[in-house]
DNA sequence: ATGGTCGGTGGCCGA
């Protein structure tokens, strides 16, 4: 038992080392039900406690419920305390155009305390590097790596752990008067933030630099990544991959932002292992990550999901939820796109921990049990 | 309905 654990009731973390209705330790701890629910829900809280649901007498299978400040235990949950062995941090990464860092800071300093998000992508940053708000943010306790400009584009990671490398713009230099992509490895797993092109219409040059640059990113990241490791793709992506994520699908045919040249990108991507984890978890249409200004397309609830996190496999098995926090864009000075935030349960194992390791020599050894 | 509203800039552009 590690430390955090000491002040637990010996007792309940016994009966508790097996699965258990919380009707039947409600029995067993008759008259002393008060203190008994703040250790569980503070175990639950700090993710030592699974808690698994039957829903009624349906077929439905045995749901694992995550703690949220606003579920509550039933009497016929089931209780299992979360094994060492098993024991997983939740990480949670953002994704979020904020539509210039400088005129969003409030809105984005309080959404960053509300949710206490371990990393963040943020796109259309807006400023130059010099005049970035990084002491403000590390304030807040974050790290951050960021690539802009004056008026347009921009890009930043924000990160609470530690910042191990980092890739501003493209390998091979294309289009590196742009500051649209940034990369950085934290705990271990590769973080890549692209604001893709918008694109304006078809028949615009803006297009054509749309496709090209979304040709290069494919080419990026299929000659200096590796899919088979902990890596994300994150960003404004400019692009609707499905008829769900558009308002108006037969309007939106062969349109910018849904254009089979665009979806040719999200077939390379899936090709190479990534997958969109708002889909693990959610089938549903008219779920949007940016809504127009002009049209007013918030208040017509109209709007396209262009904003996403894309995983590769070792990310994706242990994705445990992803949502647009729509509730952020009805805040006042909003941006025209919401986040996008997702959990994942992710054991880092850093240099050193692992059982085959690199020593500090660069030789290869055992490291043993 | 081919507009509308933002943000940043500098005497309009990009979304």
């Amino acid at each position: 038992m590690n430390e955090s654990q000491t002040h637990y009731d010996s007792e309940l973390l016994q009966f508790l080392s097996d699965r258990i209705r919380l009707s039947e330790l409600r029995h067993k701890f008759k008259g002393n039900m008060a203190l008994v629910a703040s250790q569980l829900y503070d175990l639950w809280r700090s993710g030592q406690l699974h808690v698994h649901r039957d829903w009624g007498n349906t077929s439905q299978k045995n749901e694992k419920i995550l703690y949220t400040n606003r579920t509550c235990l039933l009497p016929t949950d089931w209780l299992q305390i979360v094994k060492e062995s098993e024991h997983q941090q939740s990480l949670l990464i953002a994704t979020w155009n904020i539509n210039s860092i400088r005129s969003r800071m409030p809105l984005l300093l309080s959404w960053l305390e509300e949710h206490r998000p371990d990393i963040i992508c943020l796109q259309e940053t807006k400023v130059e590097d010099h005049l970035f708000p990084h002491q403000e943010l590390g304030l807040s306790g974050y790290q951050t790596v960021f690539s802009g400009q004056k008026t347009y584009n921009g890009v930043a990671i924000l990160s609470r752990h530690p910042i191990e490398e980092v890739k501003y713009g493209f390998s091979n230099r294309y289009d590196s008067e742009n500051k649209r992509l940034i990369a950085a490895k934290i705990l271990g797993i590769w973080i890549i933030n692209v604001y893709v092109p918008q694109g304006q219409s078809t028949d615009s040059p803006k297009f054509s630099y749309k496709i090209e640059f979304l040709k290069e990113l494919f080419q990026e990241l299929e000659q200096f990544y590796d899919s088979s490791v902990p890596l994300l793709l994150a960003g404004d992506y400019n692009i609707a991959p499905d008829s769900r994520d558009v308002s108006h699908p037969e309007a939106m045919e062969n349109q910018v932002s849904f254009h089979p040249r665009e979806h040719q990108f999200l077939d390379q991507i899936r090709k190479w292992k990534l997958e969109d984890v708002f889909r693990k978890f959610n089938q549903e249409k008219g779920h949007y990550s940016w809504w127009d200004f002009r049209t007013m397309g918030f208040e017509k609830d109209e709007g396209m999901r262009i904003d996403h996190i894309w995983v590769s496999p070792s990310l994706m098995g242990c994705c445990k939820s992803c949502v647009i926090d729509i509730e952020n864009r009805g805040q006042p000075k909003p941006s025209d796109h919401a986040p996008v935030l997702s959990e994942f349960s992710y054991q880092y194992q850093p240099a050193g921990n692992s059982r085959f390791d690199i020593n500090q020599n660069g030789v290869k050894h055992n490291g043993g049990d």
